[in-house]
RNA sequence: GCGCCUAUAGCUCAAUCGGAUAGAGCAACGGAUUUCUAAUCCGUAGGUUGCAGGUUCGAUUCCUGCUAGGCGUGCCA
């Protein structure tokens, strides 16, 4: 709706210049793009555009000027959805529409339901978006769960404007990680069979779960483990330690609501054969020479301050091949687009992989990477709450939705959870303020949304108790809308399907957030000043009961987007 | 040293990829409850957008140089 009306105040407005320009008024070569934003104030009309100011210098005229030769071509009249057009300011266009659009973009709303904000403009192009990826090596921590959470709702934003997205997992059970992790494992396990002097080896894995998986062994198979050469073992507990922690990993995200689509495995990527197909494929555009013993890629030509290794001297590659190797795997699955969402640690492997993607010939804005920041547990004084107590320790995703739980309740813990992780750009440090999320009151903005949603149910469940039927929307006479902060309300639904194209578009998942804490924000206002149900203006009641089934479908599809539910009722 | 990110109200953050008077929430202060759920609302106060230049009609936004912080910079992933 809002969409169609912008492409059509576009085209009036092009006409009038093209109009202009033919007329001598306007001297121009050709007709710009014409740039629209939505007001900030009413009083700026509801669209408005600042074309003229652009056109100045080429045009050889002051900028009102021009806005008023551009407007003086615009049939208003002609135009139901336009009120007015004025010129304000420097020379910005300001375009006022009509009440009858605010309602029409109510019915709108009410009529498409679950689908409002949806869109085709993905037009169904395939988009694969990887994210999480941790090692399994241990327990989701807190960025992962950061990184879930974007990621997921990416997927959900794409999928709603009409790509055809789909939710991938890395796992890396190759190389030399999960090599310390069947060490690490073979040490807890002997541990735990009394074997003295044992320690994790360097670059291992000290936490205590690992302590708790070689105990089950023990409990369950005693010491047969033993009686294998020492290599033999490793591997093996390698192999049982990674199916244990993914599983772990995998219900983690299951409780937290991210389900994915694809796991894939870097053992199956290098027993692909691909990683030989790539190395002979740079080999053969020379980007590769021996040194040291181990063979370089030449990463300097691509940019890089300096090259990197591939081949390590004892013959095994370095992740970079692998993981390039799985880069055109993924293109070979066509997929048109990739997003890679990494944590804080991998910055360094940006450029690299972009070079690498490059020197595979593939497409330059094929693949996109964005760096997921880091999150900082605070107190209520955003003191910074120690995460790493001692080596090995540290705060798991499932102990932050534990210690939310304990408070609030499961259900709410993974809505604050996720909500928190949402309402900051993802290329930003978050402060996760673990005082306020267990706030159950307005400075918690998941409560405040949530409460908006619930208070649109009960007003349904009391107009029933009431005996008020609400009407189909086209009996309904919306004019009797005639309130500002009703005016204000659904000028604010009508921006809901351009912002969650926008958001899709610019991978910005916290505009979403914003969004519904605004339209919460212009809800409970007119709850508390104006009453929906009212005995004495039965038309009235309806025409706001159709508002407020609105307001009630774009937090309820909003939500969904960000993986929030939307609850009747406090539990 | 080099690279990436960040710097906006006392605190945490927005600002629709250069637009109009920079906005919310928290904290502070003062009010509202026989009412459709007070998990709410109304009001007051709070700013040289880190600093210095530059680009132009116009800069929180883009460029350069500083300053401060975070992260990265391995023949680990």
């Amino acid at each position: 709706m809002t969409d169609t009306l912008q492409s059509e105040i576009h085209d009036i407005l092009q006409v009038a210049m093209r109009e202009a320009i033919a007329a001598g008024e306007l001297s121009i070569p050709e007709v710009p793009k014409i740039p629209f934003s939505p007001t900030k104030t009413p009083e700026h009309g509801d669209f408005a555009t600042p074309v003229a100011l652009g056109l100045a210098k080429q045009a050889k005229m002051p900028p009102r000027k021009i806005a008023e030769t551009i407007v003086a071509h615009v049939d208003v009249a002609g135009h139901p959805h336009i009120r007015r057009i004025d010129i304000a300011g420097p020379g910005f266009i300001n375009i006022h529409l009509s009440d009858a659009w605010l309602y029409e973009t109510l019915r709108t709303i009410v009529t498409e339901g679950d689908t409002y904000g949806t869109c085709d403009k993905g037009a169904g192009a395939r988009i694969q978006v990887e994210f999480v990826s941790a090692n399994p090596t241990g327990p989701l921590n807190i960025v992962s769960g950061r990184a879930a959470a974007v990621g997921d709702t990416l997927v959900n934003l794409l999928n709603a404007v009409g790509y055809d997205a789909i939710r991938e997992f890395y796992v890396n059970d190759a190389g030399g990680q999960v090599a310390r992790l069947g060490e690490s494992i073979d040490v807890r396990y002997r541990q735990a069979l009394g074997e003295p002097g044992l320690e994790i080896p360097e670059g291992g894995y000290a936490g205590e779960y690992l302590r708790a998986f070689a105990q089950d062994i023990v409990d369950a198979e005693g010491d047969k483990y033993l009686q294998l050469d020492a290599t033999e073992r490793v591997s093996l507990f390698r192999d049982r330690g990674i199916a244990h922690i993914l599983a772990q990993q995998e219900a983690s995200l299951e409780r937290f609501g991210v389900q994915f689509d694809v796991w894939t495995s870097e053992k199956a990527i290098r027993a692909s054969g691909k990683p030989m197909a790539i190395l002979q494929l740079f080999r053969d555009k020379q980007y590769l020479y021996e040194a040291e013993g181990a063979t370089w890629f030449r990463m300097s030509d691509f940019g890089d301050d300096k090259d990197c290794v591939v081949i390590r001297r004892d013959g095994e590659y370095t992740y970079f091949v692998p993981d390039a190797a799985y880069h055109r795997d993924k293109f070979d699955r066509g997929f048109n687009k990739v997003i890679d969402f990494f944590g804080p640690d991998h910055q360094g492997h940006v450029s690299r992989l972009y070079n690498f993607v490059k020197a595979l010939g593939l497409p330059d804005d094929w693949l996109e990477i964005a760096i997921i920041q880091q999150v900082n547990l605070v107190d209520d004084e955003g003191k910074l709450l120690d995460m790493s107590k001692r080596r090995g320790k540290f705060y798991t995703l499932d102990v932050l939705i534990d210690e939310l739980a304990a408070a609030i309740g499961e259900r709410f813990a993974v809505d604050v959870a996720r909500y928190f992780f949402l309402m900051r750009a993802n290329n930003t440090h978050l402060d996760f303020n673990l005082a306020l999320a267990i706030t159950e009151a307005n400075e918690n903005p998941v409560f405040y949304i949530q409460y908006a949603f619930a208070r649109c149910w009960s007003i349904f469940q009391k107009s029933a108790e009431h005996g008020i039927t609400p009407r189909p929307v086209d009996t309904v006479s919306l004019v009797l809308l005639t309130e500002p902060m009703e005016h204000e309300l659904i000028r604010k639904l009508s921006e809901f399907p351009a912002l969650v194209l926008f958001s899709a578009e610019a991978r910005e998942v916290h505009r979403i957030a914003h969004y519904l804490h605004e339209l919460a924000g212009l809800f409970h206002p007119y709850y508390n000043q104006h009453r929906v149900l009212d005995a004495e203006h039965q038309e009235r009641t309806q025409a706001r009961l159709v508002l407020t089934q609105a307001v009630q479908t774009v937090l309820r599809n909003g939500l969904a987007l960000l993986g929030i539910s939307a609850l009747e009722k406090r539990m």
